[in-house]
DNA sequence: AGTGCGATGTTACTAGCGGTAACAAGAGTC
DNA sequence: GACTCTTGTTACCGCTAGTAACATCGCACT
């Protein structure tokens, strides 16, 4: 049958593949995000137009090799998200857990959030338009999903949760991002400060002496 | 004297300068930020070396057109912010002024968050390292810088004012992103679930039935 | 055996990019 | 008139993404 003939083909593409992710991967990791289809090439061992077979274009390399990453860090921020502690402390361990995570691999973390979107060759450059960062909206939303289920918002909690799904994984990335590049404080200091803006103590501060119409 | 002749040779180049800038400008809001320096010296009526002599390279050029726009933007959310009103006030309509100026503009906004960084020529690609998003950055300082003047943090005011300037200028940007390409609520509603969420909502809010652990 | 077929791999190419060198021409100064 | 500075050009380089055409191996089928 050539059903099982298929199934082995497939199977074998599939290892093959792996293989031209993990390879991709280092030079990505090594040249950063503008790593070239050639460079990747060489570092798997074979030619261009393989690279080109497997994934059609760089956007579709770059799609699969983000994808990858995308889903691990998704997996432990859950975990992290879904643990049986009060609303406080999932929130801190939340954001410690992304923060230990583009700190520990920063190249990767710059990949997935600017992945060198200006294709220049041809008019085949992908399409970036909306996509530009899909890790920060599948954070998002995954987040409004948990707010959602979790937290009691009244009506129209479902439109409120979704905003502030995005509001609090944009606050999480700006702000890593930023201690990313200064170093301005520990982790455990941004965490808290963080989860401190979070839990109203803007609303809560006074105002500086020289009054509030100055 | 040559005093007066470089003056004046100065303010032909500087006028010059201003046109190419400009030129590009219509460009890269037609074509995006992968605009080539080939279609912004058409547009301008010239050719590419004049371009490279008066901005040293494409990274140049985006730098000096991010510039103009960034100070644009950043003028006008001066004035919300410094506003004679009280916080949630300011804060609101600060919100409302940045959301108006990238829905009033999406290209413009677009160019300035992810100005297509990859640049595939040679070695000499422009540094993109750290200069991810310049304007983000430039937002996130001034807020704090603000947040350190008027509201009173106690001590260690400073460090958490700028991890909360850099903080809310990501939210207000991930929520705007999200909400420029969905639109699933009007602007004033997005702006009050944003200040909701800046106002502790998050944290005095209820669990949900089913109970905090699950 | 031989014959076809589908995957894997190569070399050699195109078109377009950022960037530069070399050269031509106008304008003001001595 | 010669000298210099700015503005402008054409023609090129090395690189990129992506493709076409050809070679080759393994496997099934008759």
């Amino acid at each position: 049958m050539d059903t099982t003939q298929r199934t082995d083909q497939q199977r074998s593409a599939d290892r093959r593949r792996r293989e031209l992710l993990e390879a991709a991967d280092r030079v990505v990791l090594r040249d950063g995000p503008q790593a070239s289809m050639n460079a990747i090439a060489a570092e798997a061992g074979i030619t261009k137009p393989i690279l080109y077979r497997h994934f059609g274009d760089k956007g579709g390399l770059y799609a699969a090799l983000a994808k990858r990453h995308t889903d691990a860090l998704l997996d432990s921020l859950r975990a992290a998200l879904d643990a049986p502690a009060d609303r406080r402390e999932r929130v801190e361990s939340t954001l410690a857990t992304y923060l230990a995570a583009i700190e520990a691999r920063p190249q990767v973390y710059r990949f997935l959030m600017h992945p060198a979107e200006g294709s220049t060759g041809g008019d085949h450059g992908f399409d970036v338009g909306k996509h530009s960062a899909p890790l920060l909206r599948r954070m998002g939303e995954e987040l409004a999903q948990v707010i959602e289920e979790r937290v009691d918002l009244g009506p129209e909690s479902q439109q409120l949760a979704r905003v502030w799904g995005h509001g609090i994984v944009g606050m999480m990335h700006a702000a890593g991002d930023w201690w990313l590049g200064e170093r301005p404080c520990s982790r455990a200091e941004l965490v808290r400060s963080l989860a401190d803006l979070l839990w109203g103590r803007l609303a809560a501060a006074g105002d500086k002496v020289g009054g509030p119409g100055f």
